[in-house]
DNA sequence: GCGAGACATTCGTGGCCGGCATGGATGTCG
DNA sequence: CGACATCCATGCCGGCCACGAATGTCTCGC
């Protein structure tokens, strides 16, 4: 059964004439006349009643024309979400990121993106790298921010990486600490100070792994949540390491030196799709929107 | 857009597998390629991303996926609802009787219908034979049991009739009356008796016409309804015309005797349907259960 | 490094579906 | 009552499309 031949007896259905069906779908008259026997002949029934000035739909017809508009009026919706899907009028986002994106680069980018395309479903799983990197293969997310140390770049064959940033580590000191004041600090110049680290989280461990080798800070006091972390730090309990793209959450009490490039070299961020996978309309246009983000942040 | 390239796409959306999809469906694999390339191409968009081993839908392959499914579904909705038309397991027959046919005739071709193929949808209206004839040729009706008095037979071109019997008209009087054990009397017989009539109703018209000239009847009582008239008969206040398809709804308590074929001739009934129109399945059936009441009244 | 498996592409052909023209049936009007 | 108009059916033919077969290309796995 072919969809044209539906159309065609819609047409006739509604015009009770051949002709004028005819006409109206711009065939001739015998090219709708052999539609509509052929459509008969498919289905072993007639679905008209010849009479001398037209057609009259027959009990078979009028059971068929239902289904006939609902499989039209199906397809039409159909083209019609597929053009929304072009026009960002639709469709679905599936968002990953790691923790600390999740702190202000990423929510910038999807406000950015919902006020822009509100009619596009935008979700966001937070989750670490390898995490992340797996649900891009396993096509249960759409786009992942994700960060690599820079001494083991992302070699997954899988993803297609398109870089946001290079994320630097931060100092927070005490707004009367001996260095507040400095911009660049050396890891080497804190030997005195009390270290307040977070805990065995994996960020810690991340972090961590970055550092220069000889560097061992005096750590009494883990604080797993980064409120309680900067909170002691305000206190005066002690300084801690904090990633640049969390500095956002720092509250006003407490100054944010950066390190220098040779004791901690940069995180690299990217936004990762499935390699070789097509990219939506739609997906695009959030990649530009974290990019965006990232350079304004 | 072609149905079958939906069927296709959905194979393969299904199979994830281009040659998958085409050992299901008895093609050839560049067969399968190249619908799922046309249909591509012809929506504007990608709606599976080629993987080394296999297929994976796209957001906008999902997206069509879901339309296509319900289409294909609805299609075969279609079908079957055509083949239960076919086996009358679905339908619709609108039909329409004169008053007394209601009376016995069409209840039981009704229930003998409707117990042999419940799940078509049977309807009755009660209506005169020039407003039936009206409906059916409107298309508001699919079979029309109607009356033509011997003298001026049905023509009407629209309809074609199937006779369903010849009514001859009864003479209702109480048990006791002189002549209740005869089968077959004269109007003249009666020339003493009281008439119960039917006032101005048609029926009363119909039958008044249909007897000879010469004979005036005693009328002192009129009475609209069945039950009434043959009630007032059976009190023995005087004899009563009671056409032959209204006989069943007589009590016991009275007898009928039949006019005499030159007193009265006989009223035909027909089944009529729209001439030049295909009858349904279900309308034939229903014709043909029409038919034997008419036989076994 | 080679074979297996998957999709893409090219080429030739048969079938299907248009338009064109004609015929048949029916209703209408002078 | 005959000519005309209207509408549907059908025979014929040409073009296009889609299928099958064969080949090319890419990737993965052994």
């Amino acid at each position: 059964m072919h969809l044209q031949s539906l159309e065609v007896f819609r047409a006739v259905a509604r015009h009770r004439t051949i002709t004028g069906a005819a006409a109206e779908l711009r065939y001739t008259q015998s090219a709708v006349s052999r539609q509509v026997a052929a459509l008969e002949a498919e289905v072993g029934v007639r679905l008209f009643d010849r009479l001398p000035r037209g057609v009259a739909l027959t009990e078979e017809g009028r059971s068929l024309l239902g289904h006939a508009e609902a499989v039209l009026d199906r397809l039409a919706a159909a083209r019609r979400d597929l053009a929304d899907l072009r026009g960002l009028g639709a469709g679905r986002v599936r968002l990953g990121a790691f923790p600390t994106a999740v702190a202000a680069l990423v929510p910038r980018a999807m406000a950015a993106f919902r006020s822009a395309h509100p009619d596009v479903a935008l979700t966001l799983v937070e989750g670490l790298t390898p995490a992340l990197l797996e649900r891009l293969a396993a096509g249960d997310a759409d786009v992942a921010v994700v960060s690599a140390p820079p001494d083991r770049p992302l070699d997954d064959a899988r993803v297609r990486l398109r870089h946001l940033l290079d994320e630097h580590l931060l100092v927070a000191v005490p707004r009367g600490h001996r260095l507040a004041r400095r911009r660049v600090v050396r890891l080497a110049e804190f030997a005195d100070d009390y270290w307040i680290a977070g805990s065995a989280t994996v960020e810690d461990t991340l972090l961590r792994s970055t550092l220069p080798r000889g560097f061992r800070p005096r750590v009494d006091i883990v604080a797993a949540e980064w409120t309680g972390k900067l909170g002691c730090v305000a206190a005066g309990l002690g300084v801690a390491l904090v990633p640049e793209l969390a500095a956002r959450a720092t509250p006003a009490d407490l100054a944010l030196l950066r390190l220098h490039a040779d004791d901690a070299s940069a995180r690299r961020v990217f936004a990762a799709t499935p390699a070789g996978r097509t990219r939506s309309p739609a997906v695009r246009v959030l990649l530009d929107h974290l990019v965006r983000s990232a350079a304004d942040l």
